[in-house]
DNA sequence: AATCGCTATGGTAACGATATCATTAATTCA
DNA sequence: TGAATTAATGATATCGTTACCATAGCGATT
């Protein structure tokens, strides 16, 4: 089977003469844009198959122009940026449509990136936390018709079109994890309250821990911001315990805090797992990064970049019916960081 | 000020009516393609000024078909992936041409990655260490008539495009950098000497201290391999001695491997930077995690991305005359890992 | 039976750029 | 001087799609 080199393969002509139609009929089926009888639409798609035939991009945007999407990360130090950008052109350059990256530190203002965006023509924009959760963003993009997909948020708008994973789950899946492993006292290191996933991790954590009546005491939550810094101030205040009284495991909202507890443990001469288990959650670089490497929830940026786009192209080009919301499915990655009690 | 809309700005008729030609020399004009008098050429420029015109990369696609250039990454899960792809995709799509990413390690031979881009029809790849040292590739490259980059590498090829940075003055910059902070005793960690750039470092830092007339032990050399992992090893060798005996100063080839030092002189409760300093190279994402943040030498990603994809593109639309090596200035990073002695 | 309103299809033009060939003017060569 | 070459420009066709309008067929309504 020949690859398809930089010559065109099939045309949409081609399919249509063998499949004795005209091309618009082809375009028709392709784009499933009005009404094709069924026999057509049968005899069409075979036809497609046959000679291999892919839509060429550049001369559909030729006609039709080019739906532009923009995207608003907060971080460009970000560990996952590079998963997330790879998904979001992946599905870019199979959909032919232009992305506009914006970074948000670059503005004073958070909703000045969604306005320069705005003024640089987009007609949907990806909005990832905290600024997904900001009802003035997402008033000022229907003001200006400009369909916003909340990502990653933790309680997305219903009405408008969002990915995400589940967090309350995947964080409760973790803590059984841990409570399988035997770990009775375990401790949560909250993350930043204003994104909203941190907050459905919390809740999952707790709600799992009651599920298997286990306490939770106080003086095992502790506040993070998703920082290092603040993993490793976390991980002072913890490991200041004396031995006895500590947690035996400590389940972090990010994995950066995690890699902090983890870096201050293996220099205060605790073994990670053997005397504590550490979890984090996200699985960014850094998770694997670190040794023993971290024990995490794996989120998976790259396709949920991929959906994201798919369907914000997908809702600009008014195929309105399309599945607006996207839950991704996360998986609890064993790594070195956990292990028995 | 009006920002061009979704609706499209001006196109070539409007500029070659404003200017009085026809659309062809406009084109030729905007591509630099064939003689066009110097009045002309004048008078087009004006225009293209005047109506802020842009040319519809679609529609030209649509003619002349998309230059597909093809990239080889070493490592999904590195900390400065995204922002090598951010490059990569500005100038891809400010220049029209279709990127295909091929991650190295899935495929069980470097090559095979090559083989498969090849395959996909691409006529430019971009090579980053190691398998842009490798001849094989580059012959292979040239076998299918393919134009092959080297990205990084620390001996890029006289004959073949090249996008760098001066790994040698980095580090020699950074290891004048400690000693003027009175260091004399500074130690090296050496990266994975398959990674050209590795080599040019470690000389760079050699000629460094020679130049200041310092004496460089044999026990200061450390040999690392990249990985945070071998770096903890490192740093553990390197804390077991005695307080007086210790370099004062630790130089490593990577982020990755200064950060596990940090990590470990946090732990054995050494004091980074009062007790030692910690320098990398990269600038990676890690650098601003991790704290203190690591001084480090900053590699300009962004711009080596942006730059090589704009040379290949121009290498195959034949503007031969194109400068082919491009050298990216590196900076010094001063951040809180360092200090004096 | 004439009219209307669908559905299913095709014909044609156009999107905005460039390849190619044709044309004119300017220059060089024998 | 006349022919040949070169440089500068324009006219036209075309890339692969889709927008738009036209038309044919057919059942339902009056």
């Amino acid at each position: 089977m020949k690859q398809n080199n930089s010559k065109q393969g099939a045309t949409i002509h081609d399919v249509a003469e063998y499949a004795g139609v005209s091309a618009m009929t082809v375009s028709r089926v392709v784009n499933k844009s009005a009404s094709v009888s069924e026999k057509m639409r049968k005899k069409i798609e075979n036809a497609i198959e046959e000679l291999n035939y892919v839509p060429n991009l550049a001369a559909r945007a030729a006609r039709t122009g080019v739906n532009k999407i923009g995207i608003i990360f907060s971080n460009p130090k970000s560990h996952n940026l590079g998963d997330f950008l790879m998904g979001a052109f992946t599905a870019g350059s199979k959909l032919g449509c232009e992305l506009l990256i914006e970074p948000l530190p670059a503005h004073p203002e958070p909703l000045d990136a969604l306005k320069t965006l705005i003024n640089k023509g987009v007609s949907g924009v990806i909005l990832p936390p905290p600024i997904c959760d900001s009802l003035e963003a997402h008033q000022l993009a229907r003001k200006h018709s400009v369909t916003a997909l909340s990502f990653a948020s933790g309680n997305p708008k219903l009405h408008s079109p969002a990915v995400l994973i589940d967090d309350f789950s995947g964080a409760s899946a973790m803590t059984h994890y841990l409570i399988g492993l035997g770990h009775k006292k375990i401790a949560f290191v909250k993350g930043d309250p204003s994104h909203s996933p941190a907050i459905s991790r919390f809740e999952g954590f707790m709600v799992a821990m009651a599920e298997a009546g286990l306490d939770v005491d106080d003086d095992c939550i502790y506040q993070g911001d998703f920082t290092y810094k603040s993993g490793l101030e976390v991980a002072q205040k913890l490991f200041a315990k004396d031995k006895f009284q500590r947690p035996t495991a400590i389940f972090a909202t990010n994995d950066e805090m995690a890699a902090a507890i983890i870096a201050v443990a293996h220099g205060m001469d605790v073994k990670v797992p053997e005397e504590i288990s550490v979890a984090g959650f996200d699985d960014t670089a850094i998770a694997s990064t670190v040794w023993p490497q971290l024990t995490t929830v794996h989120q998976p940026l790259r396709q949920m970049a991929e959906k994201a786009v798919e369907i914000l192209d997908a809702s600009l080009r008014k195929n309105a019916q399309e599945q607006k919301h996207f839950v991704a499915p996360f998986k609890l990655v064993e790594r070195e960081s956990t292990g028995h009690c």
